[in-house]
DNA sequence: GCCGTCATATATCGATTTGGCATATGCTTT
DNA sequence: AAAGCATATGCCAAATCGATATATGACGGC
């Protein structure tokens, strides 16, 4: 039960089906790019184990030069495992920061290392932002609208705290904005 | 190299010995909370195989009653680990939200559960913001309190995205507020 | 024209990490 | 008095990551 990605998997499926490549780009660069990470390692296994037991379908596909693509598709059963998991109230929000790690070891830091690493945050934020608005005309599906939302207002205040508490980092991002 | 749960240890134990339990609750209720995690099952393992390469040190405590606290200390060698380890630059935040995965499955989810979901996201926002609150005058460092102001900018926009998208909320946060 | 790199596509494998459990004891809440 | 929680260490199976292998076509630079 639960969140894992196994669920992950049958919740995109539920949108078009998709094989473990364009499953991986659509969590990577897709709508679902900024909460949630899989790798191959942990897809593939996923997607095989869940089609031995009935929650999904394959159907080969042939493409010239590549090797094939194998397209999987929900089933009836998957909907139903996918219902399940989704009853249960989602965990608690998971923020992983090295960045913010380095920030508490000032004391362990040259000054120039930090400043490097705020500039590299800084510069993150603004390429995520930068993603986001660049996607966000573009979708008209209100939970998508919703999510690009929300994620565009925690991003904006992280990277306004930056630029409020570093006042160089004003002048890189009227630079941007030209 | 990089961040793991090695640096993460390395990186408590330079403001302060510490023992295996002390930093669990360090990184669950601490300075680290909102933005890193580790259990027991990494930081144990973690700290028998620094001690046995001399990055750290142990001192066994005697206590009534409870099993004997192992104290951990950061040697020069241990320093000079972290040091390198801290000279990468820091990579991307990473995000984990079930939430906004749910929000992505409206189509696939009753209108209840997504405002039972929606209550859970908003409560758990305030819970975090009330914990700031509450250490946020007592601490002094540079460091903590950059992180904290980082922290608390993040958490109070996604409580007011959640807040403005949904009217609903305004009344609980009012209540909570009296 | 050749070389490096990127995109497509699937898959495996070691290493890391999680989350739950076991063990032991005393204190507090029901 | 039973149940649960805090202290404290540690193990283990399962999940997951990150890197790598394999194969091919396209595209740009030298």
């Amino acid at each position: 039960m639960a969140m894992n990605v196994r669920t992950l998997c049958l919740g995109i499926l539920t949108f078009r089906e998709a094989s473990g490549y364009e499953l991986k780009k659509e969590i990577e660069d897709g709508s679902f790019s900024h909460f949630i990470d899989a790798s191959y390692g942990s897809i593939y296994p996923a997607l095989t184990q869940m089609n031995a037991e009935g929650l999904l379908t394959v159907r080969s596909e042939e493409q010239a030069g590549r090797p094939d693509k194998k397209v999987y598709a929900i089933t009836e059963q998957g909907r139903t495992v996918l219902a399940k998991s989704l009853s249960v109230l989602p965990a608690k929000d998971k923020f992983k920061s090295e960045f913010l790690f380095e920030m508490l070891m000032q004391h362990f830091i040259s000054k120039d290392h930090m400043d490097e690493a705020i500039d590299k945050q800084h510069a993150d934020l603004l390429e995520d932002l930068a993603h986001i608005a660049q996607k966000r005309d573009r979708v008209c599906e209100v939970g998508s609208k919703f999510v690009m939302g929300y994620a565009d207002s925690v991003l904006r205040a992280a990277a306004n705290y930056l630029e409020a508490q570093c006042p160089r980092l004003k002048k890189s991002k009227a630079k941007a904005a030209e």
